[in-house]
DNA sequence: CATTACCTGCAA
DNA sequence: TTGCAGGTAATG
């Protein structure tokens, strides 16, 4: 389940409790499926031994980065969950894999729904995976100029365009609905019929809501926990997302759902232009 | 382009 | 029992 700053978050927790650590052994493995690449044996043999140098995040990908080269690469997907246990600890009903690492500590992935992936790059891969993704609309070096770029001449809609991560790295069904709902922007509102000023307030909004999310450390509605397996507030905070028929905080017209590209979205149908 | 598939659990 | 869940890849 987790956006943009739910992984954040789960990237700045696990750092303290990964970094200089080497990786001991694969203590368990019980959904192959679950690594991508490369084979599970081969996948096995090559991060033994690798010490953990940075924790950090690309998009939805939390990235641990290790020595001679490799990075591993983790999606949480909608119910994974990365967090640092002691060696007594029991690896219950969804720990899919669990790394033992120097000084006894054990980094468990559960995942409820196994839609989690797991990926270990070289720097060829990363890569790969860098170019497969939009900006982080949270760098500094994100203009509004690279969003009116982003949303020059698309048909798609607003939030169609803003889910999909190849254009615009991090948002996610909770972020889209908070961020055009402050921008007053409708979700149906094909990107292209955005005005300048508009750009603006999108821009704004966008890293507005990450921004407030990271400092609540994520949005917890059902599973969310960071790593150490900790709830975050921003759930507290939402504006309009799961916040059907109850007034818009502006206007005080009820607020909307729409299944819009198979998901929920949440509005108000006032002060949206559409 | 829109649907469907991938999985499991929970609430209506 | 059905529909829904914070995501994305595969398939028509």
């Amino acid at each position: 389940m987790p956006e943009l700053p739910e992984v954040e978050t789960v990237a700045r927790s696990l750092a303290p409790q990964l970094v200089g650590r080497q990786i001991a052994a694969l203590e368990q493995l019980d959904w192959e499926r679950m690594v991508e690449t490369p084979a599970v044996e081969r996948f096995r043999e090559l991060i033994i031994g690798r010490q953990i140098r940075r924790v950090g995040r690309r998009a939805k990908w939390v990235l641990i980065e290790l020595d001679a080269g490799w990075t591993l690469a983790i999606h949480l997907r909608m119910s994974g969950h990365l967090t640092v246990h002691g060696p007594d600890a029991i690896a219950r009903r969804h720990v899919h894999l669990v790394l033992q690492l120097s000084g006894g500590e054990r980094l468990f992935f559960d995942d409820e729904r196994k839609f989690g992936r797991v990926r270990l790059l070289d720097a060829a891969g990363l890569a790969a995976l860098d170019a497969a993704h939009g900006p982080e609309p949270l760098d500094e070096r994100f203009g509004v100029t690279d969003l009116a770029n982003i949303l020059s001449g698309r048909r798609i809609t607003l939030k169609q365009l803003l889910l999909d991560q190849r254009l615009l790295a991090g948002m996610g069904n909770i972020y889209v609905s908070e961020a055009l709902w402050i921008a007053r922007l409708h979700p149906l509102l094909p990107a292209c019929a955005v005005n300048p000023q508009e750009v603006g307030a999108l821009h704004a909004a966008i890293r507005q809501v990450l921004h407030q999310a990271i400092a609540h450390e994520g949005s917890s509605l059902r599973n969310y926990r960071d790593g150490y397996g900790k709830r975050g507030q921003n759930q507290e905070h939402f504006l309009v997302y799961d916040r059907a028929n109850q007034p818009c905080q502006r206007c005080g017209t009820p607020i909307e759902r729409l299944v819009i590209a198979q998901r929920s979205s949440f509005f108000c149908p006032l002060c949206q232009r559409l």
